[in-house]
DNA sequence: GCAGGTTAGTGTCCTGTCGACCAGAACTCT
DNA sequence: AGAGTTCTGGTCGACAGGACACTAACCTGC
């Protein structure tokens, strides 16, 4: 058995009361639907290194906060919106020279929000932008650092959390219809979904969707106006819909 | 719009190159199976803060490794093993004052090995013990720092991982039988399963346990010899074994 | 060695879930 | 008015999963 290292006491050859200085910073991936497809919000880079590049929102957590304000208070800086309840800590990063400045190790954050297209369009738009996932995810777009691995992190988890929590609600507005809602599982999965079983299946976990008894007007294509449903209350554990590998993605290629 | 933050330049206020220190370490959860029962190693801190009270290995990160690198050497220095595939990183904790003498971000990981046990005694028994989970769920054993939680996390991602990964077979031995297999199931998610339909999910999902053709012996009760399996593959998508509700769980409240 | 106890593994039934597909309802556009 | 489109409900079949009886193969004690 080797030496027992205790929490809070370094291991040899480590002076404890000079403990490696690190920056930590806290990167926020926030996700959107627009325009039918998975959007993440990047912002470009105005100074070296990665001068230019596309990159997510973040920055330094500051000492008296903890990490979930910290990315509270990127968020809202970043957009205006202040929904901590759907922001999601998902992964640590920290790899040697990942930043060649200094020693940063960034705590990766998950937002999902209705479309903010109109909050991105109020800024400089050529600092930042809504970018489709399936441009990055191909390398179509290059991203600074190690934002890649972020934003593909940051995708698998909500691919995840939209089959066991009620994520899904949080890509649509306070009231939507069940085409919306499919919508967001077919993007997000890169499935096709039955519209008449969705139905069944979300409506029939009680509470999930709550009818407002009124009903949307159709689009210019016409069909029967749907109707408008508002979120209840979000699963303990497993949704209505299951991910099942139909192995015919249509897009989003991993 | 609020002022853009881009990751590298510090908000207003905060001057780039007087970045906010702080120390990062890594802190393992290494859970087993012992006595029928799910256990974490635990370690007692032999200095201030929290002088003799039970906490989780755990150690500085260098600069020059990575944050697996980190929590693996972690790993290996407490027990000597060097699995490296089955340390999952499962979040980061960063409250202000969780440390009590300066800014501390650690990153938890999450170890599963097969029972440990003759590892830890042969260490100083007074300094290293395996701990039934439950006394620490219960709040029968108090711990250092912020661990609690850090624990509590790391119990509920060994339960989501059972049910989508192949972990289970990181609890048992190179081959086991599929009692075995049902008993880290049965622990982790606190239910009891039908040995029969186990055994039929288990073995239908082709390749994920292979039979070896012997048989273990019987306990000392008797009983028909058991067939010997090794792990075979792990799933992508989804185990076999599901979790359900079943609202009579035995021990592991929450 | 035989009886009774114990554990492992097989067979069977039954029920609930989920996907595929059809049909009707309610709208828009021409 | 008729065609096209979308929403919503109905039906059917496949299949997975739970309950449970039953057989197989070992143990201990007498």
């Amino acid at each position: 058995m080797k030496t027992t290292t205790r929490p809070g006491e370094a291991p040899e050859g480590y002076d404890p009361s000079r403990f490696p200085p690190f920056a930590v910073t806290v990167d926020v991936v926030i996700l959107t639907m627009t325009e039918g497809s998975l959007h993440v919000l990047l912002v470009r880079r105005g100074e070296a290194p990665f001068q230019g590049m596309w990159a997510i929102p973040g920055g330094f957590k500051r000492p008296p906060e903890t990490l979930d304000e910290a990315a509270i208070r990127e968020l809202t800086e970043e957009t205006g919106v202040d929904s901590a309840s759907l922001l999601t800590q998902f992964g640590a990063y920290g790899d040697p020279g990942r930043d060649p400045r200094m020693n940063v190790v960034t705590v990766g954050y998950l937002a999902v929000l209705r479309d903010v297209g109109a909050i991105v369009a109020g800024s400089d738009a050529s600092d930042a932008a809504l970018v489709p996932v399936a441009d990055v995810l191909k390398g179509t777009i290059e991203l600074a650092f190690d934002h890649l691995r972020i934003v593909l992190d940051a995708v698998e988890r909500v691919r995840v959390e939209l089959e066991v929590s009620g994520i899904a609600s949080a890509f649509v507005g306070a009231t939507f219809t069940l085409a919306e809602l499919r919508a967001v599982y077919e993007a997000v999965w890169g499935v096709q979904l039955d519209a008449a079983n969705f139905r069944r299946s979300v409506v029939a976990d009680e509470g999930w969707v709550i009818p407002t008894g009124r009903r949307a007007r159709p689009g210019s294509a016409g069909g029967r106006p749907p109707e408008l449903f508002r979120a209840g209350r979000a699963w303990r554990h497993g949704g209505p819909i299951r991910r099942v590998d139909r192995s015919q993605s249509k897009g989003l290629t991993r």
